[in-house]
DNA sequence: AGCCAGGCTACCG
DNA sequence: CGGTAGCATGGC
């Protein structure tokens, strides 16, 4: 929390989840606000894989362009259009169809918040896809674990270099859940802090050796 | 030229 | 189980 907070302080709130016309929203945490949105969120976490999101905003104008942003459009899409949308977020072959797998599962939700097993068995997300999607598009308190978490708290003495993605997730849920009380407070730091911990991360701890210049 | 990006699956031992 | 090759484009 002690991070948390110096991040915070520094950065500013960061307004995750950003959307492509509205794009950041500091301080506003009631988005999504209908389930474009959320699945607009969804679409979002599974392009985002491996890429930065500068590259998925390219692939979300494409697909908003040919005015496809939506779930009902895409499944309509040709599959060769699709990837051609998506290219520039690389990995365009898997991730049409972890798209396409995803819209069938989301079809079948009617609205319904899935739980983290459901969106885990579906093919193409693993633990930080589900948990971005559970916290970003379901405000439901997830803490989300990335390449960049694990850096910054290895670097902070904080977590062992074979810490699992469980055992950070739950170290941090942990330490938050001793500070902060009530669940929609809960979703919000957690939606921050791994929004702060990118935010930070991208500028000391991209290049190698990690936590270069690192002031925390 | 080479490394990294807001990972995941399939397959290996 | 844990470990790793393959996936692909774009930016620096």
């Amino acid at each position: 929390m002690q991070i948390y907070k110096a991040l915070l302080a520094i950065y500013k709130p960061q307004g995750w989840w950003p959307f492509i016309d509205g794009g950041y929203h500091p301080r506003e945490y009631e988005f999504p606000k209908n389930e474009n949105q959320i699945f607009e969120i969804c679409l979002g976490v599974i392009l985002t894989q491996n890429t930065t999101f500068t590259s998925v905003v390219k692939s979300l104008n494409n697909l908003n362009a040919v005015n496809s942003l939506d779930y009902k459009a895409i499944k309509n899409m040709p599959l060769d259009a699709l990837k051609s949308a998506i290219k520039p977020s690389g990995y365009f072959n898997q991730k049409a169809n972890y798209i396409l797998t995803f819209i069938e599962f989301f079809e079948r939700l009617e609205g319904r918040t899935p739980t983290r097993e459901e969106l885990l068995a579906v093919k193409g997300i693993g633990s930080e896809s589900a948990d971005s999607i559970l916290l970003y598009a379901y405000k439901q308190p997830e803490f989300v674990v990335d390449a960049y978490t694990k850096r910054l708290l290895l670097h902070a003495g904080l977590i062992d270099e074979k810490a699992s993605y469980h055992t950070i997730k739950n170290f941090m849920e942990d330490e938050i859940k001793k500070e902060v009380k009530g669940r929609d407070e809960l979703v919000i730091c957690y939606q921050e802090f791994h929004a702060l911990i990118v935010a930070h991360a991208k500028l000391f701890y991209s290049k190698k050796p990690y936590g270069t210049g690192c002031f925390l």
